[in-house]
Formats: C-alpha cells, structure tokens, sequence
DNA sequence: TATTTTGGTCTTTTT
DNA sequence: GACCAAAATA
C-alpha cells in the first residue's frame, strides 16, 4: 500500500482496512424508504432529484459537481441534517468544513434552525479553525503549548525579514513578502522542510529559501506561534507521528462534508482523506468552473484525485439553476465556454415552461473611472426610486484599489454603503497594538507582539535598546520578556533605558497576574490605560487620533462578549471579517473573490478593462492557465446576479499616478452580442456601433438557451457628448497651458470645462479649466 | 540616540 | 498616493 500521507497520483489509496465500516448506521439502506412517513419532512420534498439523491447518498464517497446557483449551501446543509434526523451519527461525529468564516456562520444558523442545539456539537468550521482546534489539543507533538500565537500576515514577513538580514540578503533584491509567498506554497502542498526537494522556489534567495524556511520553523517553534499554514502543516504531522491520534479522529468522524470543494489545496486534501480513511463517507461539493484560488495553492486537481482515490465515489451533478435569469445564464455560459480545462457541465434554467428571459446585460463604455463610478451609481439611484433594495445590489471589482472611485462617488451622492473585505478592524494599527498587548500578556513567549508595542507609546526604547535585548535572548534562548527581566538588573543599559525597560517588564507581570481575575475587557482597558497607550492617542494631535480612540472604545467594548483571552485572541487570527457594519439599507462594495457563494438581484462589474480584468500581472505570471482563470471570476461574478448585470469599461484610467488609456477587456467581446445592450461614448471602443454591428446568429445558436432576444442597439448620436472644438474659457485643443499642482502641458481634447491634458511631468490628466491657465 | 524628513519602490485576489 | 528604508536633524 502506498503512503497516505503521500500525494501520489498514481497509487490510488486502498482503505485502511477492507473490512465493511465497523458501524452500521441504524437505519441505512432499505429502511431510507420505508421510512417516508415521518422522514423526510417537507424539507427534503422541495429539492429536485439530483439534489435530493446528493442529500441522501450517506453512505460512502460522492462528489457533487455543482454549477452556480444550483443550490449547493442547500444540499450541503440539508444533508447534515439528513443525517442527524436519521441517526445515522452524533453531532459530534459529524465534519464539516467550509471556505469562509462567513459559510460556516450561515451553515451553523441553518442547521441550528432545523435541528436545535444540537447544531453547536458539530465539528463545523473553515480548514483553519479546525485544525486549530485540533492543535489546541495536541499541539505538543509538535512543540506548540497549547496556548500559542497564531501570526498574522505581517508579522511573518517581519519575522522573515529578520531571519534574511541576519543572512546578510538583500533586502531589495529579494523581498521577504515574496519569500513568504514562497513558504506558503509549500505548505499549501504539504511540505514540510524535510519534504521540499526541486520545488518552485528553492532556488529563491539564492538558493537560501528552504535553509530559511527550516529556520523561519525553528523560530515560530520557539515563539510557540504557528503561521495559517502551519494550522493544517502541524496536523498532518501529528497525523503521521501520532498514529492513535490520527485513528481517534477517523473513527470519530462518521459523515465528512466539504464547501467550495474545488479550492482546497494539497494540505487540505491529504488532511481530508486522512481523517476519512475509516468511514469513507466524504461528500465534497464544488464546481471546477468556480475555481478562482490557484494562486492561493488551490488544485482543482483535487476533483480529479478524487475520482481516483475514491474509485467507488458517487459523482452527482447539479445543473439546474434557480437563481438567475435565463439571459444571464446565457451570458455567462457563453463567456464560460471559452475556457478550454473544464470537466464540462452544462448550466440551464431550473424553472420550466416560459420564463421571462429578464432584461440584456448592460455593457457600458465611459471616458474615465471617474465617469464609470458616476453611472454606476446613477444606475443604482434609478434602480432604488424603481423600488430595488440597495441590499440586493453590489458592486464587485477585480481588486481592492478600484473600490476608491466608488466609495468617493458614494459619498459625494449621500448613496449609503458597505464594504466587504476592506480595511479591516484588526488590521489598523492602534488595534494591531491592542491586540499585541494582549497577546503578550497572554503568551510572554510572543516575542513579536513585545517588538510591537515596546516603544508604543514612546518610551525611550530604541532601536539599540531592543537590540541588545535581542542579543541577551538569543544567546541564553530566552524570550524577550525574560531578557528585559534580566538585562535590568545588569548594567548593561544606559540609566535612561534601564528604567523605561524595568517599568515596561514589571508592568507585564503586573498585567499577567491580573490575567485570570479580570474579564478580558476590563483587563484590556486597565491594561492600556495603564501603558499609556490612551494617552498617547489622547496627546496626539493628528487628525486621525480621534478616530482612532474610538477604535479603541469599540474593541474594548467588543471584548466584553468574550470569555476568556485564548477565545477572543483565536477569534482575532482566524476570523477576519469585519461584519460590524453588516446588514443595513445599503449597497455592497467587494472584490470578485469576496463574493464567491454570494448572490444579489444587480451587479455591477466595473473595470473590464485589459490588464486590469484580466489582470496583466495575473497573465504575466501563469499565462494561459491565468487567462482561464480570470475568465471564472468573470463567469463567478456574473452569475451572482439574480436579474441584472452590468459591465462597464473606461477608455482611461489612472494607474498609479499615471494616465493610461486602456482597452475593453476581451471578456467583453465573450459575452453573447444577443444578450447585452452595448453602449459607449463617441469616439470610444464600439462607440459608433459599428464594431458591434453585423451579428451573427451563430452566437445564439451556441448559448442553446433557446429562446432569442434583439439586440437594442442604442445609437450613439442619441446621447453622444459632442466634442467641443473650444472650452467655455476659450482653450482650444493643442494649446500650451499650465496648472498649479501638475505643470506645464498641452490640451489634447475638450469637454464642457473639462480638458484633458497631456501634462509634461504629470502625465495625462481631466481637469477642470477653472485651474488652468494659458501658458 | 530618537525622531523627523526624504527618496525610492510599488498593489491582485485571502484563510 | 502610500509605504518602507536610509539619511538628516535635534
């Protein structure tokens, strides 16, 4: 028998053991049937056949291809259900494991709904956070206490980044953001230092990378802190050390259910069919068109392992859609259809008969990003006095800098939104110091939270200061809270130093004492107090520092929901969503891939624009397999809509701070021309409607949705901005003109008062003309 | 020695 | 326009 715990794509993985599962499930099989009189409930009459057998099929290995808005969550959930209403297993026995924070939430709520409390037993949550409670048991196998640090993103580049100054390695030249991203790879694919042979990547850092990697594990073990990757890494060696414990879970495990099956990565692969060696009753949900985490060590693969390792696996597919309307289904086929690496499924409307085909996408070419923030928003005022709820329409963007325009436009107009995914709470700074003071109370070993908050507020500990404390814990392999305790009673310091650092040390103990008689809010707001950190932000006379201070408040206050420190600390690493600002009348602002499993009535898709959708550092990097890609977050984003799409794309856009005209994105050019109603602005792309003229009928005939709609083609004269051979003010185009803040340039084209200007410095740029003067 | 100023590089997507 | 690392200043 080959290693499980071993990718091998060729050796397919017998059962632990041939015998049938030692449990038979008390009412498996033929009692299912016999047994429709008080189950199923109704809730199991309202799923269509594929989902009903999806649900059904307990027993053994099934794999659910399942297209957007097929209904997925819904088998997901019922057959949890399903399966604690038949007895089949305890709560308890029960996996299930999700992509988000925010599925497992809703999962939870669901189940609860149906079942009661007894929800709350079940093993449910993201790949992370189980496996986090996994080494809260028995992290000491691999020399994590039980009480560790989870790291965030920053803090292991700053660990990196010290481990490579330490090797003397060019910071510039390779960048520790890049060698984490190195790192993660390899633990996305289950590989420990020891396991890392000719990998992408060794030869990083000059053919440093994987000595650092051993010492980045030597110095997160000291620490007793873990990366996101070591959550799952460290399970599947305690898996492989510890074989009692592997055998535990497996036998605990009954039923294993998995979300968003096509995103897991190697690591979450291997843990999976690792646990489910026993039962084997692994039921996976995922839609290979949906893959859109690759770059996150994603492998559909993993659908196709699937089929090998489970040779007996049920595959289920789920086809009908419910959510959108036959147009954007359409539209969004269509566009899917160019990718070439698909397992082929086909998405068609899930009601019968004669269905409203529902309104054409929009597609809409403006002048700038400004402009295109503008009709949005215009569209969704329309939308909202048409009676639309502004909770049902969302903005979605390729990445998180062109949210700015929108936001700016938002509030200019008074349109009430939220942001998903954005600038998140833990994430600012004064949080980020808060948290740290508390994870150092909590775990004194962290010796990166005391970096952190050494010298905030401002205590005279410097640079020079902190390193010789490093100095003293490196040599006797102490933290550096021991070290400071140490060093004070030397003279090792200037006077100065030596009691800001003896005050600073004696103030930790003094807060960890407090530790177990204070509940966490009360002691994070002594403990601030009592550092001076209020203070600092109350001395400050930045015009941030208030707002600051309310942070502050708010996550003081938001600590009182909380038990104990450990709880709030894992909540702080694991769940980064900031649902503060949740629900409310309000339009949603998101990235594409924030909006995985999500739907809403409109959707607006800004940017369509070549380089940025499809993004050029995306294509740069992987080519081809990132062209596909990028063309499933263009089919995920269309298939959020329930109604209504809109696209937009604009003739030039500031990148960085550099004008730069841009071209519409060739996804554009992939949706029907049946399906969409196109308009653009004179002396843009398609502006005459000419290019999109002369259609063909083939399109149609290839979207099989078999019905067709005409195309409304707007014609350009009847709302074309008539470029204006001089401005109000009397600038002509080609005129030498200069500006306060960008210079010197020359007019290249008129609107209004509006000129662009091709600045000599500057670039160019849309100004008004109010501020230009002739030259 | 600590803090402020300046000058260079940049941004995809996230548990 | 923002963020970080090295130089200038108190």
């Amino acid at each position: 028998m080959s290693d499980p715990f071993e990718l091998n794509d060729d050796k397919p993985i017998a059962p632990a053991s041939n015998e049938p599962a030692p449990h038979l499930p008390p009412r498996a099989g033929s009692a299912r049937d016999s047994n429709e009189g008080d189950l199923p409930p109704s809730w199991l009459e309202n799923l269509n056949p594929e989902q009903r057998e999806a649900v059904i099929a307990t027993e053994g290995p099934v794999l659910v291809l399942s297209g957007a808005g097929t209904g997925k969550t819904r088998v997901l959930t019922t057959r949890l259900v399903y399966i604690l209403a038949q007895h089949l297993a305890k709560p308890w026995q029960i996996l299930a494991v999700t992509f988000t924070n925010r599925a497992a939430r809703e999962m939870r709520d669901r189940v609860t709904k149906l079942v009661g409390p007894a929800a709350e037993a079940v093993w449910l949550g993201t790949f992370h956070a189980l496996g986090v409670r996994m080494l809260r048991r028995h992290g000491e196998i691999v020399g994590l206490r039980s009480n560790f640090t989870i790291l965030d993103a920053d803090d292991q580049v700053r660990l990196l980044k010290q481990l490579m100054e330490a090797d003397n390695l060019d910071s510039k030249k390779w960048p520790a953001q890049a060698l984490m991203g190195v790192i993660q790879r390899w633990k996305d694919r289950g590989l420990t230092p020891d396991k890392v042979g000719r990998e992408p990547g060794v030869d990083f850092a000059g053919g440093h990378a994987l000595s650092l990697y051993r010492s980045y594990q030597e110095r997160l073990k000291s620490l007793n802190a873990a990366d996101f990757g070591d959550l799952l890494l460290h399970c599947l060696t305690i898996f492989q050390m510890q074989p009692d414990v592997l055998a535990q879970y497996q036998a605990q495990f009954r039923y294993v259910l998995v979300d968003e099956y096509q995103d897991t990565n190697v690591a979450q692969y291997l843990w999976l069919r690792l646990l489910t060696q026993t039962h084997r009753n692994l039921c996976c949900v995922g839609d290979d068109d949906q893959s859109i985490y690759s770059w996150r060590g994603a492998e559909v693969g993993n659908i196709l392992r699937f089929e090998k390792d489970f040779k007996d696996a049920k595959v289920i597919r789920l086809e009908r859609n419910y959510r959108s309307t036959p147009t954007i289904l359409a539209a969004a086929s269509h566009l899917i259809a160019h990718n070439a690496d698909r397992l082929g499924k086909t998405l068609r409307t899930g009601h019968d008969g004669d269905v409203d085909p529902g309104p054409p996408v929009k597609v809409r070419g403006v002048w700038d990003g400004q402009e295109e923030a503008r009709w949005v928003v215009e569209e969704i005022e329309s939308l909202q006095r048409g009676g639309h709820k502004l909770p049902e329409i969302a903005i979605l963007v390729r990445a998180g800098f062109q949210m700015l325009e929108f936001e700016e436009r938002f509030i200019t107009t008074g349109v009430p939104y939220r942001v998903v995914g954005g600038p998140r709470f833990y994430e600012r700074l004064e949080i980020r110091d808060a948290v740290a003071y508390l994870r150092l109370i909590h775990q004194p070993a962290d010796d990166l939270a005391f970096e952190r908050i050494a010298n905030k507020p401002k205590r005279g500990l410097g640079d020079t200061t902190i390193q010789k404390v490093h100095q003293l814990a490196r040599g006797r392999d102490i933290s550096l809270v021991e070290a400071s305790l140490r060093i004070v009673e030397t003279d090792e310091l200037r006077p100065q130093a030596r009691t800001a650092l003896k005050a600073l040390s004696a103030g930790i103990e003094r807060w960890r004492s407090l530790k177990d008689t204070l509940p966490p809010s009360e002691l994070a707001a002594q403990v601030l107090e009592d550092a001076g950190y209020t203070a600092m932000w109350q001395h400050d006379k930045s015009p941030e520092a208030p707002g600051r201070l309310d942070n502050l408040r708010e996550f003081v206050s938001g600590l009182e929901e909380w038990e104990s420190l450990a709880g709030f600390l894992d909540h702080v690493s694991l769940v980064m969503e900031n649902d503060a600002q949740a629900g409310q009348d309000s339009v949603t602002l998101m990235t594409l891939h924030a909006a995985k499993g999500l739907e809403f009535d409109s959707i607006f898709l800004p940017g369509w624009e070549e380089d940025i959708f499809p993004s050029r550092r995306s294509l740069e990097e992987n080519g081809q397999k990132a062209l596909e890609e990028e063309r499933r977050l263009a089919y995920v984003g269309v298939t959020r809509a329930r109604k209504r799409v809109h696209v937009s794309f604009a003739a030039n856009r500031r990148v960085y701070n550099q004008w730069q005209s841009s071209i519409p994105s060739r996804f554009i050019d992939e949706l029907p021309k049946q399906m969409i109603e196109y308009q653009a602005d004179a002396g843009l792309y398609g502006g005459q409607g000419g290019t999109w003229g002369g259609l063909s009928e083939s399109a149609s005939a290839r979207s099989g949705t078999g019905y067709r709609r005409p195309l409304r083609m707007v014609e350009a004269e009847e709302w074309e901005i008539k470029p204006r051979a001089a401005s109000e003010r009397g600038f002509k185009i080609g005129d030498r003109v200069f500006h306060q803040k960008f210079g010197y340039g020359l007019v290249e084209e008129i609107d209004g008062s509006k000129l662009a200007i091709a600045f000599d410095k500057a670039g160019r740029r849309r100004v008004l003309d109010s501020f230009i003067e002739p030259s």
